[in-house]
RNA sequence: GGAGACGUGUCCGAGUGGUUGAAGGAGCACGCCUGGAAAGUGUGUAUAGGGGAAACUCUAUCAAGGGUUCGAAUCCCUUCGUCUCCGCCA
């Protein structure tokens, strides 16, 4: 969430950024900002009424202390009399308090200024494609053809045991996912990434704490009776990892990857989108997640593209890489890099990856600091990006590989696979 | 799942209603001592928020939330977590 140190100190510029995400009612901010005034105000009210009462109560103390009976019954009554107003403010207080914060957590972050002004897809700013596209021959077909003729995902049975959206995986097909997985775990941990195996489920602190809760509720699978929450991705329990936790500036920049399966009810979806492994409610992915000195966040996003983009190099598929307008980008994301890779028989760009950067908003939410040089404590800024979601990779590899008779495997995978192909 | 014990600052640990934000120790930082180090010694050492130009000051925080009281780390209730024993179990 904002700041409202922020917001009070730079309306303007809130009101300015806020409509390049197209928010709706930007009076709100006037609205916010009067409401810290009042709050601020109410504060020091009920504070002094306080710190009279806690006197109060300590000379009481004293005057027991010293015997002195009478004097301290007095003072006990006199005491008595002031709660009501005391209680009163305190009421008053929260519920400004509580306005202030319904309020505040429902502006989405600032985006950059290198957000492009936008409100769907198509106003998406493509900053580089890259990689040769394959020349199929006619007899090409999409992986979900491919997948049943290597029988390498069982779509039926895993209906069967759950539901549509939950892949069997079977065979080479399962011995894939443990290659990519493997693969790219050890990519990551090689540019200094710290490995993580997180719970899978998370509660409703955490969730919120990265921005899932309160606005993507609806997107988690939610376990009732226990209150948790099946992970959408790893940057959930990833971040979290250093929620309320206060580092030492030399601990930055702190670098962590995950491998989880993913669950997403994806309410909604429906049409050739979710065809095959283009749109499942559980996937794999590996996560990066960076919680970076403020100074260096925007540095470090290029970093964390440039990372990935060497990982689909070494793919061998053909990419390009999106900045999201103002329109398309999370709630929470300040700035946001989608990477697509090309589906050469769905003739189609699938996202595989998105790169954003959160600033201070999910810090804020979490309460991730550090110390700096004169030993004040400073939100961090954090990032983080798929490095990648598999399914899609999948889908990938598969269509644009195929031959007659068999998938040709990019190099980097032979060992991790076992073999050069799938046949 | 049943029974019991417990949850205090960076860590260990004292504290069962009254100047307790919290004894004592360790650690850490800075200084003294030393040729240098160890030992010794002195000082300092939480977080958030409010007010103030500043010095500073006020409020809150002893797992979390609520309650009793003029006053709660200390009493009561709820939740969460840890440990021990039993049960079950990959």
């Amino acid at each position: 969430m904002l700041q409202i140190n922020f917001i009070r100190q730079n309306i303007d510029l809130v009101k300015e950024r806020l409509s390049v995400k197209n928010y709706g009612d930007i009076s709100i901010v006037d609205k916010l900002v009067q409401l810290d005034e009042q709050v601020r105000k109410l504060k020091v009210e009920s504070e002094t009424l306080q710190a009279a009462n806690n006197a109060a109560s300590k000379e009481i103390g004293m005057l027991m202390g010293k015997g002195e009976k009478e004097l301290a019954e007095n003072k006990k009554l006199e005491v008595a009399q002031q709660k009501s107003a005391l209680q009163n403010l305190a009421q008053q207080l929260a519920d400004a308090e509580k306005l202030l914060y319904d309020g505040i957590i429902q502006l989405p972050n600032l985006p950059h200024t290198s957000v492009p002004k936008g409100k769907t897809p198509e106003d998406n700013e493509v900053v580089k494609e890259a990689g040769a596209k394959p020349a199929l021959g006619p007899t090409a077909v999409p992986h979900w053809d491919l997948i049943k003729k290597y029988d390498l995902v069982d779509f039926e049975t895993g209906a069967k045991l759950t539901g549509s959206g939950f892949p069997l995986y079977k065979g080479k097909g399962a011995k894939l996912q443990r290659a990519l997985i493997q693969y790219f775990l050890d990519y990551n941990t090689a540019a200094g990434y710290t490995e993580y195996l997180p719970p899978l489920m998370v509660n409703e602190a955490t969730a919120y704490g990265t921005g899932q809760l309160p606005d993507k509720e609806g997107q988690m699978y939610h376990v009732t009776a226990d209150g948790f929450y099946l992970i959408p991705t790893a940057e959930v329990p990833v971040t979290n990892i250093y929620r309320d936790e206060i580092v030492k500036e030399t601990e930055l920049p702190i670098k962590m990857t995950a491998y989880t399966p993913c669950f997403r009810r994806e309410a909604g979806s429906f049409g050739s989108d979710v065809r095959g492994l283009n749109r499942v409610h559980q996937f794999d992915k590996i996560e990066i997640v960076q919680l970076v000195h403020p100074d260096k966040s925007y540095v470090v996003i290029e970093d964390m593209v440039a990372h990935i983009e060497k990982l689909l190099n070494t793919l061998q598929l053909p990419y390009r890489i999106l900045r999201l307008c103002g329109g398309d980008m999370s709630f929470t994301s300040a700035l946001t890099y989608d990477f697509e890779v090309y589906s050469a028989a769905q003739q189609k760009w699938l996202e595989v990856s998105s790169v954003s950067n959160f600033e201070t908003f999910q810090a804020n939410r979490m309460k991730i600091r550090f110390k700096d040089e004169s030993n004040k404590t400073q939100l961090v800024h954090s990032l983080n990006g798929s490095s990648l979601a598999l399914p899609r990779i999948v889908a990938c590899l598969l269509e644009n590989n195929q031959t007659e008779n068999c998938i040709n495997l990019p190099e980097v995978l032979h060992n991790y696979f076992g073999a050069t192909t799938i046949s």
